[in-house]
DNA sequence: GTTGTCAGATTGTCAGACAATGACTTGCCG
DNA sequence: CGGCAAGTCATTGTCTGACAATCTGACAAC
């Protein structure tokens, strides 16, 4: 069954034979975290898929604790969901949990552009750099992840204008959630749409140290995408 | 601390009818990282003790891969550190990382205050709740921890206000790295000092819609607390 | 049609083992 | 006598195998 005796080499694994200049000491555990959170937001593992350990052990190539090690961390990230006896599966983003997030983003994010006086010139200039990378991935028509991600990005950056790792590390997470939602909602309809505009109005609004109406607007803004992906949400019951 | 962030989805379910007998279905890997965050808040654990995986399963009757499992439960919420091949460690709370803690509770926890005209009315009553209980407390002189938990539970409810119950998880995860600190820094001298009388006047000024007022109180409540900790985080200074 | 029971599947937990890595000790050489 | 290299030990990261507890589904019985 197990061809074993030579190593662990199992079933291609690309990524092993790179040379991984020593720099990203990876273990084994975070590489099956990341490959499974990169398929939850790819949208490859459909909302409330089982994952099983012993299918994802052979899948991966690698032995069952692990795959369990890595399940409970997205488990405890939010991405997934145990139940006692039963398994880890994808979690499924109800409205409910999408309004919860979107509340929370929405007081991050505020806090951060409130603050935008007695933020650093460098938290500043991440908010600039991080709106013209999404312009440019717009522009060069980037993946729907890619963009996805350089959207999220300015608004992680908005929060990071409070200063404060943790509160960033609060909004990453529920951008986490949000993602999930996004790449159900967005399976097969992968139309995510041009926003630079809206962006870079909240941008302007902010150099110009109008920040009431950064903090309107930022609101709006986040009503609107809420809303978005409610509506989107309710024209897929599946259930 | 954290009641449960699992179920009580509470949309009309009524299941709650039954008996609901707090069955408990505790897996191991859970009363490990229970017995170790009690040890940690308790101040058995000194900051940095290195936790070692085959001591703390002799040490607790089970095998190494639950510690294994606990620890980087532990390690996910922040109240330890994992080197890689060096081993897990109690987080050492730094200046730095009290003020980032304060900054965030002081978002969240605003943002609750300022929404106290919005709040449902079982929001409101969780904090008058809070207090009372913490007024409880101290007139029954419960034990040191049990009085930060209170207090803590009224800075919550705070949170709460906000009716967002990921914003309230991001806070109890705050409140978690500020119990480590606190266990640490009055380790020898456990001073929880009586601040009825400060909580009690924050809640009379929402209760009298004054939240601007309430507002301002709550972040200089909140600078004095970090003040505290940081002097007392300055006078000892082992390292 | 409902209920009881059983087999299969899956998880939770355990035990043991091995390689890789870091820390410590020892001995050599200047 | 002191600094550095090699060896040794301890610890973690990962794997293999195993077993009990529990859940799921189907099948038989009433």
């Amino acid at each position: 069954m197990t061809p074993d005796t030579s190593g662990h080499a199992s079933t291609g694994t690309p990524f092993d034979s790179l040379v991984t200049v020593g720099l990203e000491q990876t273990s084994t555990v975070d590489r099956v975290v990341e490959e499974l959170r990169r398929a939850v937001f790819e949208g490859e593992l459909e909302s409330g898929t089982p994952l099983r350990e012993v299918a994802l052990a052979e899948s991966l190539g690698v032995s069952r604790p692990t795959v369990r090690e890595a399940l409970t961390l997205l488990v405890s990230e939010g991405l997934a969901i145990r139940e006692p006896h039963r398994g880890v599966a994808v979690a499924t983003p109800d409205p409910e949990s999408i309004g919860d997030v979107s509340r929370a983003r929405c007081v991050l994010e505020l806090a951060g552009v409130r603050g935008w006086r007695e933020a650093t010139d460098a938290d500043k200039k991440a908010v600039r750099t991080a709106l013209e990378e999404y312009a440019a991935a717009v522009a060069g028509s980037a993946s729907y992840e890619e963009l996805n991600r350089r959207h999220l990005a300015i608004h992680l950056a908005f929060v990071g204008l409070t200063g404060s790792p943790r509160l960033v590390a609060m909004g990453a997470s529920a951008h986490a959630e949000l993602r999930l939602a996004l790449a159900q909602v967005e399976r097969a309809r992968r139309n995510a749409s041009d926003q630079v505009a809206a962006h870079q109005l909240l941008v302007d609004l902010l150099e110009a140290d109008k920040v009431d109406q950064a903090a309107a607007e930022l609101r709006r803004h986040l009503a609107d995408g809420e809303a978005a992906i409610l509506e989107r949400l309710g024209l897929h019951p599946d259930q």
